[in-house]
Parts: C-alpha cells; structure tokens; sequence
DNA sequence: TTGATCTGCAATGAAAGTGTTGCACTTTGC
DNA sequence: GCAAAGTGCAACACTTTCATTGCAGATCAA
C-alpha cells in the first residue's frame, strides 16, 4: 500500500505560501521564483526555498529556459496524494459498514470501544 | 474558494507518525492514546500530542469513555482536503487544454513561458 | 479506602523549518 | 568588455515542532 511516502507531499502542502505558490503555478502556467516572489510577503530566496521544498516532494519540475528557472505542476504526484486520501477516508466508511452490519446482527454495541493493540 | 484553509489538515497529515495512527484508527476503529502507543517507537505522552494534533486539525474526533480518551476518524474533513486536491490537479488539467489548443491554434510555442505576474 | 490504570500538563532539550541579508556566479544584450 | 537581470548559496536569528521525563489528577474495581 502507499504508506508514509506520501507524508513528505502532505508537509509540502502544509505551509499556506507553498499551498498559494502551487495555486498560482497550477493556474498561470510554468513560472521562475523571481516572477512568483512580487505576489507573495517574503524574499525572492524564501518563494525559492519554498518551490524547492515542492519540487523534493515531487509536485513540481524544474527546467532551465535561458537565464531563468521555471517550475511547473507535477499531476501524478498530486493524483498520487489524493488517491492515498481517498483510500483512507473509504477505509474508514468500510469499518463504519462492518461495524453497523455487527450491531445490526447482535443488537449491541460493536467493538469501536476495543483496544486493537492489547499487550 | 478553498484557500489556505486545509493547510492545517496537510500540516497533520505531513508527519509519518501520524499518518501510521490516522491509518490505524481508519482500519481499527476508535482507540486510546495509550492503546496505540506500544505500536509506535515513541512514548504514550507524544502519542497523545500527535493525535491532538490532528484532533485540532478536524481529522479526528476526541470523546470520553469511562476512564479513557478515544479518538475516531472524521471522515468529512479528509473528504475536503481530498476535494481540494483533485480542484488543484483539475485546474493545471484545464490550463494544460488551454494550453494545447492555444498552440494548435497559432502554430507555435504558448504562453507556458510567459510570467503570469508581471510588475 | 486503596491500589491500579489512564489521562493531563509542565519543563526541558534537540532538531528542523522559516525568513532575512549579503554576495558570488551565470546569462543576456549592448 | 560592461551592465543588467536572474539564480545559487551561505550565514544568521527566530520560531516551531518533536519527543522525553516526571508528576499530579481522575476513574474504576475490589
């Protein structure tokens, strides 16, 4: 299953600068920190730390055109990241469909009380 | 629009540890923090941090039983930070059309290269 | 009431993240 | 060559996060 590989997508997503630079990227096409940084409260460094930070996650690209750098979306990697969300919020709905398919057929309340780890 | 407002759930979701326990609370159904603990190489205390972490991020739900503390899974909140990443890759899908069509229609290479924040 | 179990909270320290400034380097156009 | 524009990188301060230990308080069973 995907297991922690996506944490580093989710941390890169934390920071609303990074949530509003790929906003802005996923919007207005492929664009250099130094034409991104106007928009944002912080240096021309900080916006590129912060697409550094996207690209190591995965969800950008880089790709060098003249004298400027430019950063794009990454689609995979965003589809990557909400499927592994969806596959556990639909976990989450098949233990809800278990336990209530249990209380239906005892007449009692299931095991959401239940410790899963006893030692 | 859905702005900054799930960097928050992103923040929660970007850290190994609690991803391990929001998976193990879809899979297992409501627990304690000392019932998780054992399954995690860290300590009770820093366990209960992590899931009041994503408590006040609105991924989990606290309630009281007896003497315990159980926390459970909501699922709305996971839906929305699922929506608004499939908004995110939707929107970068509608600018790479745009795109495409644009170059059909003139022949030549887009505006991918055009900065989107001129000043 | 007593003892065991579980939670709540404070203090502490190590590590990582965020943002700044300053300067060097590369590319482009004249 | 020279200047302008853009990027790369290092040092620094500040804040936040992560995890620990220790202890107090609450709850339950006998």
């Amino acid at each position: 299953m995907t297991t922690a590989s996506t944490a580093p997508v989710f941390a890169a997503l934390g920071d609303p600068h990074r949530q509003q630079l790929i906003m802005m990227l996923a919007r207005g096409g492929a664009a250099s920190a130094s034409s991104l940084a106007p928009s944002l409260p912080v240096s021309r460094q900080a916006v590129d730390r912060h697409l550094r930070v996207l690209t190591g996650a995965g969800l950008l690209e880089r790709r060098r055109s003249g004298r400027q750098v430019l950063y794009s979306v990454r689609r995979a990697e965003l589809d990557r990241s909400a499927d592994w969300l969806r596959e556990l919020a639909d976990g989450w709905d098949k233990r809800l469909s278990a336990i209530k398919e249990s209380a239906e057929g005892t007449g009692q309340a299931p095991a959401l009380e239940k410790n899963p780890t006893d030692k």
